[in-house]
DNA sequence: TACTTTTACGAACGTTCGTACTATTCTTCG
DNA sequence: CGAAGAATAGTACGAACGTTCGTAAAAGTA
């Protein structure tokens, strides 16, 4: 319906490109030149919607996230809050992250490895993209708290932590060595790290329904 | 005291300086001219020393390779076997990838992100060192179980698996992020790891120790 | 339709990339 | 010491890098 310009529409589909190039060989492998092949373009007309190579690789890095945002993170939003939200999270995380769809992972975690001790712009901007990704698990545990699903000295930041690891050994295991139980592994430790911190079950007053 | 000729130790100061720089940039990151400058040789100079760059990147993955093997593997095998041997192994491995000394993480871990989605030689021997280094772990686990430490039902896949996360997160979290908890975060995640699968306090027979 | 702005192109810049050759210097050992 | 071989430097290459510039085509607006 809103009125797309030419200019930003051909902008998000050298984006939706060049994603697709870094998530394979990582925002260093992303060259104007292979873009400017893989889209059909001239690499100055390419060129000129960037000023330069590091605003591209930052766009790149936005664009993804902001792919994260719709894929992952507004869907778990419809779900109940609280255990069944944060467990809709983290699932849709992991296929996020999993998906065979497209080659490559999440391009955050690519830029997370990539760039952690690169200092500069696009650095800063992929700590920041982390940290708000930190900060809405946070919530979620912090919201299963308050519903009363998980015990209430569970602490957040290490519920958080956890649940990074195993995405990250998930990426491992399924990308780099094929392994085909990858995602079965991860479940299994989202329900072990949810039963450890489990609210004990709780007295229903009245007759429990079922 | 073994003789080393003057090429195998200048190969040796190249790879160390080598490595140092792949820590930081990446394999792909590493050029020769970069390489050449660091260690005060001529681009040809030091190029003659491998046949070629890919040769370079594996023979570094191997150099690191080594010194995990010299610095995380080799001190655990001398911790005695079964749980302790397993908790040594994961400190090691742990304080390995957090180390601040050298900045840049392991390189194992490095060129793992690096080449999950880019077929070739590199890829190949960075898989290949990933499953060695499983392996390590689930013989450990193994044997943990046997010594009475864990439960028989264990899965030492799934603990590889797990204890992988932990040692991801913490980089992440450490390198990236600045965390200064993320040691800690890691050792609670693998107490917690470890008492929900440890086997259940066995009545000693005779009158225990202590 | 005419005018202005946006968008894209082609050519060229200086630099760096990996690699190939040739020549020179240094080790090593009889 | 002096010859043989290993180790390093020098030079050059074609290709690709990011970037700049002037210009032509397309799109939007009046």
């Amino acid at each position: 319906m809103e009125k797309l310009t030419k200019g930003e529409q051909t902008r998000t589909a050298i984006l939706d490109e060049a994603l697709r190039i870094a998530r394979q060989l990582g925002l260093e492998g992303l060259t104007i030149g292979s873009l400017a092949e893989a889209t059909g373009m001239s690499k100055s007309g390419l060129f000129a919607h960037f000023g330069s190579r590091e605003d591209l690789q930052l766009a790149v890095l936005e664009h993804g996230a902001k792919q994260y945002g719709e894929v992952v993170l507004m869907p778990a939003l419809r779900i109940d809050r609280g255990l069944p939200r944060l467990r809709a999270l983290f699932v849709h995380w992991l296929d996020w992250t999993l998906q065979t769809k497209l080659p490559g992972g999440c391009i955050m975690i690519s830029a997370a490895h990539e760039y952690d001790d690169r200092p500069g712009p696009i650095r800063d901007a992929a700590v920041e993209m982390q940290r708000r990704g930190i900060g809405v698990t946070e919530r979620a545990v912090r919201l299963a708290i308050e519903e009363g699903h998980l015990k209430k000295d569970t602490d957040p930041g290490q519920i958080a932590f956890e649940l990074l690891g195993i995405v990250l050994a998930s990426h491992n295991h399924g990308k780099l060595l094929g392994d085909k139980e990858a995602r079965n592994r991860a479940l299994t430790a989202f329900d072990a790290l949810i039963a450890r911190h489990a609210a004990p079950a709780q007295p229903r007053l009245r007759a429990a329904s079922r």
